[in-house]
DNA sequence: CTCTTGAGTTCCGAAACGGAACTTTGCTAT
DNA sequence: ATAGCAAAGTTCCGTTTCGGAACTCAAGAG
């Protein structure tokens, strides 16, 4: 299977990662929110090759997920913001930041703390049911096919 | 960089990224809580080549998201579970769904829909913060410096 | 004794990646 | 005026990884 064919599955795990499915675009999705938003930045910050930059930014523009704005005219500069689009991909990387500090943190804790405005304390990111509100663990959740399941069933999710 | 200088990095998405940052990995992982267990049936569903599913496998076990334990004596055969480890990395998988099914779904609709046993509902997986209960974008978090920041800042998150 | 199952491994050509140099446009300091 | 610099890429080349298909190995089944 090839990377195109991903988004055709009937899969939104399958859709989601032919989008931000390989290392460089979540860490270039991550640096993102820390408000990085400039070519030479990106570069210097993430140590990959320009060339790759290059291609990953593009594809996350056609995306949807990144826009592509001039912050300057002659010379003409462009710089890179999260979109609507992209911003609701602030829960994947709350995830995998969650994921990263509880397993994978050095002993010295995790490297970033975050702050709910709405509340005014460091808190950790909870999946919760939007109906009531509770925790979501792995082992409450049944799954069940939905009106967009494939028709006889194979690759889904 | 290279891969293996990801997890060293004093940064939660990389160091997750190092495990879970390709499309492989995730997708067999999306499997993994659909009750796959077997070499053949991942190899089946993905379409991957076999090649990078053995590959995959054995790195998904040594970071310790699966367990590669014998299912039947003679002849010798193995499938892989989930860990507590591993379990743990539903949110990610859920927030990865949420994403795609807000984005990239088809217009008839989710393929798959979650039930929560708690409260018996189909729901929508919500970030919350783990003090107040109250939902978390992206608008609403302040981030600041952990106790495992890097020393004098450059690579984060 | 041949067939089938299950979990891999091997081999090869194609695609993607890492590293470094080069390009383009206009500003800035000499 | 002119040499240097900044920003956002592009080009080139050698290495690594990937996709596809065939092969291996062990044991039970017909």
């Amino acid at each position: 299977m090839r990377w195109a064919e991903l988004e055709r599955e009937a899969c939104s795990v399958a859709r989601t990662v032919s989008v931000v499915g390989d290392r460089w675009s979540l860490l270039i999705l991550r640096d993102c929110f820390l408000r990085v938003r400039r070519f030479e930045e990106f570069q210097a910050r993430l140590g990959i090759t320009r060339h790759v930059l290059a291609d990953r930014l593009r594809k996350l523009v056609e995306a949807g997920v990144l826009a592509r704005v001039a912050y300057r005219q002659r010379p003409l500069r462009y710089e890179y913001r999260l979109t609507e689009k992209g911003l609701d991909l602030n829960p994947v990387l709350l995830a995998l930041v969650r994921w990263g500090d509880a397993h994978m943190a050095g002993e010295r804790g995790p490297p970033k703390l975050y702050e709910h405005r709405a509340c005014g304390h460091v808190f950790d990111p909870v999946m919760c049911c939007s109906v009531c509100g509770g925790a979501v663990t792995a082992r409450n959740i049944r799954i069940l096919d939905g009106p967009g399941a494939a028709p006889a069933a194979a690759n889904d999710a």
